[in-house]
DNA sequence: TGCAAATACGAGTCATCACTCGTATTTTAG
DNA sequence: CTAAAATACGAGTGATGACTCGTATTTGCA
C-alpha cells in the first residue's frame, strides 16, 4: 500500500520513454499550430497527427481525446507563462510607480501572446466544452491573481471586494485589446501597446491612491 | 433591361410570400437560440430547423447554407441595434458631458446585448469563416463609426488618426468587459456596468480635452 | 376554378472526423 | 539475448451533420 507506484487514479500509468516525451511535445506543437489556424472546434485530430508526422493511433497513445490535447497544451502554456516572468520577481513590481509597473507586466505578456498564437486561440474561444473551460481557468487565474496580489500591496487600504473587481476588470480590459495586439503588424505594435498601457493606467489610477510625487531630478 | 426586377445577381430571386417571411423569422429566432447555446460551429442546422418547428428541407428553402443563416441573423441584429437608439439622436449625445454621454450610449447597448445572447455569441466568436467575419464587420463598424463621429464632434482638434485609434480602443475595451456584463446576475449588473463606464470614462478623458467646469448649483 | 409558384416535408446521401484495433517495430529491463 | 512494455502505424468504424431531392400541400393570381 505504500509502494511509490500506488496511485488510486484509474489511469493506467505507463512508463513514458524519452521517445514518448518527444512525441508528445511534437504533437503539442502541431496542435498549437492547428488550433491557431482553425480554432479548437474545427481542428481535426488527424490533421494534428499529420502535422506532427505521426499517425492517429500514435496521437491517441498519448492523449485520451481531443480535449485532453487542449488541456495539455494549456498546461504547457501556463508553465511557460510562469517561467516567462517568474513568481518572485512579480511582487516586487508592486513597489514601482504605476507606469513602470505596467511596462513590466504588459510587455512580457504581449510578447508571450504574440509568440504563442495557439494560446490566444484557446483562451479567446468563448464556447469551449466545460472541461476545457476548466483548463482555461488556470491561465486566466494566473493573471488575475497576480494583479490582485499586486493591487493588495499597492493599495492596502482598498476593500478586498473592490480590489478584486478592479483586478478582474483590468484583466478583461487587457483581453479586450488582445485582438488588436494580435492583429497588429510589427511596426504598428508599439503604438497599440502604448495605448493599451494608457488605458490600463487611466483605469487603475482612478482606483489606486494617488502616487507620491516623483522628484524630477536624480535621486542621489 | 430597365425592368425593376433586373438584377444581375445570380440568385434566383423568388417572390416571397407572407408565410415565407414568417418562417424565415422563426428560423432566425431558433438560430439565435441555438447559436447562443452552442456557438456557431457546434450548432446543427437540423437542430435549428427542429427548434423552429420546420424540416431541414424548409430551412434550406430560405437559406443557402449555414453561414447564410448567421449572416441574415447578424443583418437583423444590426438593423435592430440601429433602431434601438436611432441615428439622428446619436450625434446630439456629443453635446453632453462625458459621464452623461456614456450613460446614453452604454445603457442601451448593454440592454441590447443581454436581451440578444445570440448576437453576443456570433460577435465574440473569434474564428468564424471569412464570409462570416464580413457579416460581423457591419456590427462592429456600427459602434466604431458612431464613436468616431461623436469624438470628432467632441474634440474637433484631435488629429483623425489619433481619434480613430481612440474610438477603436474604446470599442475593444467595452468588448473586453462584455463577458462580465453577459455573465453577471441581474442584481450584480449595475455594479459591473458602473465599472465599465468608469473604465471608459477614465480612458476617454485622457484623450479628450478637459471638460468645462459644471456649476454645482442650479443653472437658472 | 385551375395552374404555377412558393412552401413544406423528411428520409436519404455523402463527407468529415473522433476514435479503435490488430499488428509491426523499437526500447528497456533482467 | 529475450521477453515485455512502449511506441508506431493506418485502415476501419460509427456517429454526426450539412445539405439534397422527390413529392405533397398551400397560396396567389388570372
Amino acid at each position: 500500500m505504500t509502494e511509490d507506484t500506488a496511485k488510486p487514479v484509474s489511469r493506467p500509468v505507463k512508463k513514458r520513454q524519452a521517445r514518448g516525451e518527444k512525441r508528445m511535445a511534437e504533437l503539442l506543437d502541431a496542435a498549437a499550430e492547428v488550433f491557431a489556424e482553425q480554432g479548437f472546434a474545427k481542428a481535426s485530430t488527424n490533421a494534428i497527427a499529420a502535422k506532427a508526422g505521426a499517425s492517429p493511433g500514435t496521437l491517441y497513445q498519448f492523449f485520451e481525446n481531443k480535449e485532453a490535447i487542449a488541456e495539455a497544451l494549456m498546461a504547457r502554456y501556463v508553465t511557460r507563462l510562469r517561467e516567462a516572468h517568474g513568481e518572485a520577481f512579480d511582487l516586487a513590481v508592486a513597489e514601482l510607480p504605476l507606469e513602470a509597473m505596467l511596462d513590466r507586466i504588459i510587455d512580457p505578456v504581449v510578447a508571450f501572446d504574440r509568440a504563442n498564437p495557439g494560446f490566444y486561440a484557446l483562451l479567446s474561444d468563448p464556447q469551449l466544452a466545460p472541461e476545457l473551460a476548466s483548463a482555461k481557468r488556470p491561465a486566466q487565474k494566473l493573471m488575475f491573481e497576480r494583479l490582485d496580489k499586486i493591487l493588495e500591496k499597492k493599495a492596502p487600504g482598498l476593500p478586498p471586494e473592490k480590489r478584486t473587481l478592479t483586478a478582474e476588470v483590468a484583466v478583461h480590459l487587457f483581453r479586450g485589446l488582445l485582438p488588436m495586439i494580435m492583429a497588429a503588424e510589427e511596426p504598428d505594435l508599439p503604438k497599440v501597446v502604448k495605448e493599451t498601457k494608457r488605458a490600463l493606467r487611466a483605469y487603475l489610477s482612478t482606483t489606486l491612491p494617488p502616487e507620491p510625487r516623483r522628484i524630477t531630478g536624480s535621486g542621489a
